[in-house]
DNA sequence: AGCCGTGTTGCGTAG
DNA sequence: ACTACGCAACACGGC
């Protein structure tokens, strides 16, 4: 018993399959449970729904921290100044935390590994927020970054199933484990409230989603106890616009890491074990590699979030249209399938996976012709899951600027929704101003006659807006200067080759690129 | 995990 | 018994 150790939760809110937190506890006399509130991470520029969410991970998470006789401390300030403070203050000995891929976060981590070994501390880093250490993966790949599903698919082959979930620490755990805690500890450390943000708590809209690991586990119980339709569950197959969710939004517990992905992936095999299933990339596992294949693109590509000096990215004339932006992030298009799903994005913080599809090419390529960064921030904001690689990977699918390339598959704002919701009730939930008008007209409300317009107690232009733009003109244009794009592209086929060849990576596993130096490898790898 | 126009097929039914 | 017609479901190709 000789450690004094900090456990440093950032993602990875939970006690189960958290080997980070479980390498705090191994020869631990005192225990730090730390969240760092960055006024650079967390101000107001995250939604008031994200905000709540992480609030309620952290409730629940020092819940069940005090249920093990510990708490949580709440610390304010940057992490490369709080901690030499801690350091200090506490005589810390050793640090641990989870791998997080980000580039920001590679880059603070860095700092706080340096400084905390300037110290003398010994840092623990462990990789649990993604099936597979995404490194490995590249490695796996003769450092080449896979860049279509199927190569992905062939990686996760070869590397076998992903580690086994590890139980969360028990109270005999924790037994000889002592976590100081001052009178002046609620004021100090406490849990941040939704004014800490900047946020306003008049209009917020009812919680949908709570956040906590508790939630998460709850939740992931509730839909593995449904086997048939886990294991029919094809997501090309799920609706956009139904009025309860179709699919399981497990996604905001697994961003923030109030749910395992391992945990996740290992309860679904369990359920699939002796039955026939659903596969990659349809199935719920194929989910889940979705998310590690985004995750290996954001790693292996540079500047994933931008279109510029991104070597996977074609590069497309987007129009700046600050008007058109407006409408789309404001739900007032005047498309109402378009403007519902910008409404439950705003009052939800969740659509399904689909009506992510319908807006986002309504955005860029399909209609209003705006750069997809600018819908990645909107995203950023809003979505309980909002997850940097995923959100850049999948906004440069949407847009066709890479990994998906028919970009004459348009999505109509008018017909794609009225597939799975031919009465329009998703409208009418999201937009009730339209709830009066009949099916026929509810998709194009500009087409009906005044006289249903009346009737409905809606005019458009006064009630609704018109339409910001002519689907079919608009699109047919857009499908020409995407093809342009891409004729440069392929012009520029030579250049290209050179840089996907810089995309080479050394090997090296993620905690020797965080430290400096290699420590005696006495009792285990790392990893 | 697109949409739309066109053409074909197959079925039911009116005459 | 046979044809004509309407309709839905499906296949295909262009964007």
């Amino acid at each position: 018993m000789t450690h004094t150790c900090i456990h440093w939760f950032r993602k990875g809110l939970r006690l189960h399959d958290n080997p980070g937190l479980m390498a705090a506890l191994r020869d631990c006399k005192e225990l730090y449970p730390v969240f760092i509130l960055d006024p650079q991470l967390h101000n107001k520029s995250v939604g008031v729904n994200r905000c709540r969410f992480l609030i309620g991970a952290l409730k629940d998470l020092d819940l069940s921290l005090r249920q093990l006789n510990t708490r949580l401390f709440v610390v304010r300030g940057k992490p490369e100044e709080v901690f030499p403070k801690l350091f200090c203050q506490w005589k810390i000995t050793k640090l641990t935390y989870e791998y997080d891929t980000e580039p920001l976060s590679l880059s603070r981590d860095k700092t706080v590994t340096r400084l905390a070994e300037e110290h003398g501390i010994d840092v623990v880093c462990k990789v649990s927020h993604t099936l597979f250490d995404i490194n490995r993966i590249i490695e796996e790949n003769n450092g080449k970054t896979p860049l279509t599903y199927k190569s992905m698919q062939a990686i996760v082959k070869k590397l076998g199933p992903p580690k086994r979930p590890l139980s969360a620490p028990s109270m005999e755990d924790l037994k000889d484990v002592n976590t100081p805690c001052s009178e002046s500890h609620e004021k100090k450390y406490r849990i941040p409230t939704l004014e800490d943000f900047g946020h306003n708590l008049a209009d917020l809209p009812e919680e949908q989603f709570p956040g906590g690991e508790q939630e998460a586990l709850r939740r992931l119980e509730e839909h593995m106890k449904r086997t048939a339709w886990v294991c029919n569950f094809e997501k090309p197959k799920t609706s956009p616009n139904s009025l309860s969710p179709s699919t399981t939004v497990l996604s905001p517990y697994v961003t923030f890491g109030c749910l395992s992905v391992r945990t996740f992936w290992w309860r679904l095999s369990d359920v699939y074990e002796g039955k026939k299933h659903s596969a990659p990339p349809v199935s719920l596992h194929g989910q889940l590699l979705w998310r590690e294949f985004f995750y290996t693109a954001s790693v292996g590509i540079s500047n994933f979030n931008k279109m510029v000096d991104n070597p996977v990215c074609t590069q497309v004339d987007w129009d700046i249209n600050s008007e058109y932006l407006a409408a789309w992030r404001e739900a007032r298009t005047g498309f109402p399938f378009i403007d519902a799903v910008m409404t439950q994005l705003r009052q939800q913080g969740w659509i399904h996976h689909l009506a992510r599809h319908a807006v986002a090419c309504f955005l860029t390529r399909g209609d209003l012709w705006i750069s997809w960064e600018e819908g990645q921030k909107v995203f950023e904001e809003l979505l309980l899951d909002g997850d940097w690689a995923l959100n850049a990977g999948n906004w440069q699918w949407l847009s066709a600027s890479a990994f998906f390339h028919q970009f004459f598959r348009v999505y109509s704002p008018v017909a794609f929704g009225k597939k799975t919701d031919k009465n329009g009730d998703y409208i009418k939930k999201f937009l009730p101003h339209l709830k009066k008008f009949p099916a026929e007209y509810i998709f194009e409300p500009w087409k009906a006659p005044q006289s249903v317009q009346q009737a409905a107690g809606c005019i458009v232009g006064k009630d609704y807006p018109h339409p910001i733009v002519q689907h079919e003109v608009v699109s047919k244009k857009n499908i020409q200067r995407m093809k342009a794009a891409y004729a440069k592209r392929s012009a520029n086929t030579a250049k290209s080759l050179s840089k996907i060849q810089g995309l080479k990576r050394k090997p090296s596993s993620s905690v020797d690129m965080l430290k400096k130096k290699k420590k005696n490898n006495t009792s285990e790898p790392l990893l």
